[in-house]
RNA sequence: GGGCUCGUAGCUCAGUUGGUUAGAGCGCGUCACUGAUAAUGACGAGGUCCCAAGUUCGAAUCUUGGCGGGCCCA
């Protein structure tokens, strides 16, 4: 490779070197601004934040006009522990660029947010906190510290939301520990007892029998345990019943052959469960002798290969199969394996597999979630004869009574052996839940539980005569929001569908408690009256004097009559409660059904300002089974219109490769990690940049690109302001002459802002985004402010086609600023701040930009001023490619030292291109600065186009524009100036002097 | 395993009722400018439209079946 020497002429800017030294440089008129390029966000931020606050900004702009009227969008409540994630970051930023974009629009958008503060999480940090001496301390002192941890966290919280910019009423925020709002959510259970929405009954729950608490899926952990696994015949009762004929002559006995890990659950018996679809078919066993008969089976098919491992010495003819559901059809009962004289029906259940066992499900709906619900489908008695300590009640076998359920294996297997109905027994070591507290292996138990009916058709329940559907008219709530994405509307619609009966009481202690009495003899009092009088209670003291206060100071009377409710469930009305002798419940309720009480302790409750129904409410994709499916049935127990009118959700964040985003993998990013080394602002521009609709990739890296496009919008606003020094808006105003590029600017401005405003009110903040940027890079940076540059630096500063150009700039920054105000929150107002700062701009509009309702736009250019440019534009493009062709072949590095020979058609073929070419004497400056070269002529041709010339040898270089023009040294004075220039210092020079 | 959903250049996104050779911006490469300067401009190279089959004269687009990711359930 030869080494390149050659060197540039250093006379290449002028004719002559003596000229060129004189430096015109001071006659220019440069861009000069304070804003700086850098951003430095991570400092700027702050300072910028502390004014608002100082200013109290939220609580202007809530004072300010609002002509539009309300527009509210209602926060979800965040849970208020720990500090706050991507996931939080995005759904916050998206609700503020809504309420920031609508109160821009005119509307007045209050946002008010929430946070969720019960629940097992916080109870569970401070009960790790605590450690044993947990269980020696009463409920209100738990609840003391619970309430402390979660305003440590509230707060916490509070700092990371304002950080980012986003706005709100941080003074007031709405807390689900507030006893208004506690209250709010006791008003709205008291109108679902009066519409008879809420019965009792029992409901498996994990239990520990150490511990004698109710424990959450969270709080288990599963370990290895041995336990025994045992094949069970169930005998049926073949006395008057319709026996298959394809399974051969009906055998005097025939036996349901089951499976079990579980023997202490047998009492519990109530059903069998077989699977529709699967076949079950009929063994009949004999000796291998064939001398005696054996017990006859029914199985599952594709199971006997396996049972016969554990039936030695015996063989067996196999009948034809059936499926389960004719099986099931044919309503054979079986004895209880314990108590003989019990029939029990075989059930269908869609969970049994044949994996293992034999086809056939022992199911015990009071030790069994999927058991509880076949139960709930057939009628089944939820039966639980296990106390809270884990032995067996009286209800039992009398070998049995008063027996831990621990210790039961061993008497249930002799019984089952001398009854003869054991098959096998063997041990397994399995995966089981255990306690995480105390590490002992927990059951299924069957207790009490509040539900909230769902459907009548689905819970046939004691005490709902003439109680309506809740269903129908959530699901008539579903039809009349808006879901955005529209897909939404069908996922909770699906989830309405199938979803049973609400479980609302929990066995915790950080919540708010169901305020239900019990009376000696069984009675429980929790009617509309009753619960109206503890919400009021609860407003005056809190949530906590319920574990505190007694039942006579909470309902401030001995006596009360009311509705009671009866061990069955049943409704007894007129019942005389004294309230000395009532305990109170120690139940609390579902935090879900907090939250989704918010639209009542909120919207109508803490802050009636806001008011009800919301118009929005934003949230992840994964609400659709949580708040807003809460908030939708809630509403439709009592009330006649939703709480939303529109429901926007977002997807969630991934990594890099598009995998979900956690600690556990490592791939998760810190927001305060993020924020330190980004700015707020650019993870703004991040969560606008990308659909949210669907997963949103995360990375330092995009946050990097994303900071690129950052510096762009910025160095864009930097040069527009730049521009706008000496300009001033009362008397400079210029409107841009119809030929000139500033009319293009003009009329892609409209259009642009027409674009973002729609992609705004459609909520695609990633066409905002992207048509904002590409405006920049594309028609400002690359187009425009190339092309004004000349007229910005060389005219006289009062000159009109600068002035011209200076209007279009100050429209432009006014209109940019106004179009990412709502997403880049601290950068809008920075410029705003250096734009009111100019000289010549005091005092323009608000304090801030977000007080500023967005601008309107001149009237735009009629649509005749346009079309040359488009025309004229692919001609531009030609001229790159040739400058770029004869950088490389000749080495003309400047365009300023080429002209452009704009060839216009003689005979203009189509009416616009002959008026086109009638004006080309207007256009062709034009094209001269949008091409950036020294010169143009026009010249005739047959058709349209333009060629660029190397003009080094026949001009001269002016030494103050740099442009290569036939004019320059035409002025004696100034004989190294072009025409235009020379007149410029002249005049420059006389007013200096 | 079920419901909903997504899959187009390295990245973020467009892509109308099915219709030429699939687009943009960024990034990348090369070059230029040095009066927007840790800025700016020009040119250029990048695609198995996740895969397969089907419908059709014609499929990124419609159908079916896979594969992969996400949310919610089981």
């Amino acid at each position: 490779m030869a080494v390149h020497d050659e060197k540039k002429n250093p006379a290449a800017n002028g004719s002559d070197g003596l000229e060129n030294s004189v430096d015109y440089r001071a006659t220019l008129n440069l861009p000069q601004t304070p804003f700086e390029m850098k951003a430095n966000l991570t400092q700027r931020e702050p300072g910028i934040l502390a004014r608002w606050k100082q200013t109290g900004l939220y609580q202007r702009i809530r004072a300010r006009r609002h002509p539009r009227g309300k527009w509210v969008l209602h926060d979800g409540p965040p849970y208020a522990n720990g500090d706050i994630h991507m996931g939080h970051l995005v759904n916050k930023v998206l609700k503020d660029i809504v309420v920031k974009f609508r109160t821009m629009q005119g509307y007045d958008a209050p946002f008010v947010p929430g946070w969720d503060c019960h629940g097992l999480p916080i109870e569970s940090a401070v009960q790790k906190q605590l450690g044993p001496k947990m269980r020696q301390m009463p409920p209100d002192e738990i609840r003391r510290l619970c309430r402390d941890y979660a305003l440590r966290h509230v707060a916490i919280q509070t700092e990371s939301f304002e950080r980012l910019g986003v706005f709100g009423d941080y003074q007031r925020p709405y807390l689900t520990l507030d006893p208004a709002y506690e209250a709010g959510v006791l008003d709205v259970l008291a109108d679902l007892l009066k519409r008879r929405l809420v019965y009792r009954q029992r409901k498996p729950v994990h239990w520990c029998v150490f511990d004698q608490t109710a424990l959450a899926e969270a709080e288990l952990e599963y370990k290895p345990k041995q336990d025994p696994s045992i094949f069970v015949q169930f005998q049926l009762e073949l006395a008057g019943a319709n026996w298959p004929p394809i399974w051969g002559p009906r055998p005097a006995e025939a036996f349901l052959l089951i499976w079990t890990t579980t023997p202490w659950t047998l009492p519990a018996n109530r059903a069998v469960a077989i699977g529709p679809d699967h076949d079950y078919v009929c063994v009949r066993r004999h000796d291998e002798s064939r001398r005696t008969e054996r017990k006859t089976l029914i199985v599952a098919a594709r199971l006997v290969p396996s049972i016969r491992e554990h039936d030695p010495g015996v063989s067996y003819d196999i009948s034809k199969p059936i499926k389960g559901s004719e099986l099931a059809s044919l309503a054979i009962p079986y004895r209880h394996p314990l108590e003989p004289s019990r029939l029990c029906p075989v059930v269908l259940a869609d969970y049994v597999t044949l994996e293992d066992g034999a086809g056939l499900v022992h199911t015990a709906p009071g030790h069994g979630i999927e058991d509880y619900r076949t139960g709930r489908r057939y009628d089944l008695e939820t039966y639980c004869p296990v106390l809270p300590d884990g032995r067996y009640d009286e209800t039992v076998p009398e070998f049995l009574r008063g027996r831990s359920i621990w210790r039961a294996d061993e008497p249930l297997l002799a019984h089952l052996r001398e009854k003869d109905l054991l098959l096998t027994a063997r041990n397994i070591t399995h995966s089981y839940p255990h306690c995480w507290r105390c590490g002992k292996p927990t059951i299924l138990r069957a207790t009490e539980q509040w539900f909230i009916r769902a459907s009548r058709t689905a819970t046939e329940t004691p005490g709902d005569s003439g109680a309506p559907d809740l269903l129908p008219s959530a699901q008539a709530f579903v039809e009349q929001v808006r879901w955005i994405p529209g897909w939404g509307k069908n996922r909770i619609a699906g989830m309405l569908e199938t979803r049973p009966d609400w479980c609302i009481s929990r066995q915790r202690c950080w919540g708010v408690p169901i305020p239900a009495f019990f009376a000696a003899d069984g009675t429980i009092l929790l009617s509309e009256k009753s619960v109206r009088q503890a919400a009021r209670h609860v407003r005056q003291h809190g949530a906590d004097s319920w574990f505190t206060d007694s039942p006579a100071k909470i309902l401030a009377s001995d006596q009360w009559l009311d509705d009671g409710i009866g061990p069955d469930g049943r409704i007894i009305s007129n019942t005389c409660f004294h309230t000395s002798q009532l305990r109170q419940g120690s139940d609390i309720l579902d935090v879900w059904f907090e939250s989704g009480a918010s639209h009542r302790a909120v919207l109508e409750g803490t802050h009636p300002e806001l008011g009800y129904p919301a118009k929005m409410y934003l949230e992840g994709s994964d609400q659709h089974r949580g708040w807003f499916q809460s908030s939708l049935l809630e509403a439709a127990g009592y009330r006649d219109h939703p709480p939303f009118e529109q429901v926007l959700t977002h997807g969630f964040i991934v990594d890099a490769h598009g995998r979900k985003m956690s600690k556990s993998q490592g791939n998760d990013i810190k927001v305060s990690a993020a924020l330190q080394q980004n700015g707020a602002d650019i993870l703004r521009l991040w969560v606008a940049s990308v659909d949210y609709q669907n997963d949103m990739p995360c990375s330092q890296e995009l946050f990097t690109r994303t900071g690129e496009a950052y510096r762009k919008i910025r160095n864009t606003l930097r040069y527009l302001l730049g521009n706008l020094f000496d300009f001033d808006a009362g008397k400079d105003e210029t409107p841009p002459p119809p030929h000139s590029i500033d009319t293009w600017m003009w009329h892609r401005l409209s259009t642009v802002r027409r674009t973002a405003h729609a992609a705004y009110e459609n909520y695609e903040f990633h066409r905002v985004f992207r048509t904002v940027y590409e405006f920049c890079n594309v028609d400002i940076s690359a187009v425009y402010a190339k092309a004004i540059k000349d007229r910005l630096y060389c005219e006289l500063p009062e000159s009109p086609r600068r002035r011209a150009s200076q209007t279009m700039c100050r429209r432009l920054l006014i209109h940019l600023l106004d179009l990412i105000a709502p997403i880049l929150v601290f950068t809008a107002e920075e410029a705003w701040q250096a734009m009111r700062e100019l000289p010549l701009m005091k005092e323009h509009g608000a304090a801030s930009i977000h007080e500023e309702i967005f601008q309107a736009l001149p009237d735009e250019p009629a649509a005749d001023l346009v079309r040359p440019w488009e025309l004229l534009m692919p001609l531009v493009e030609d001229g790159f490619k040739q400058l770029d062709d004869m950088k490389r072949t000749i080495g003309l590095g400047n365009p300023l030292d080429s002209e452009a020979l704009i060839v216009v058609p003689r005979n203009s073929q189509t009416p616009e291109s002959r008026r086109t070419s009638e004006l080309m004497a207007a256009y062709g400056p034009e094209l001269e600065d949008v091409l950036g070269v020294g010169y143009h002529r026009i010249v005739p041709g047959d058709t349209w186009g333009i060629k660029i010339l190397d003009v080094r040898e026949r001009y001269s270089s002016c030494a103050r524009s740099w442009k290569r023009r036939p004019d320059v040294g035409s002025d004696p004075e100034y004989p190294a100036l072009s025409a235009r220039d020379a007149m410029v210092v002249r005049e420059l020079k006389k007013r200096g002097s």
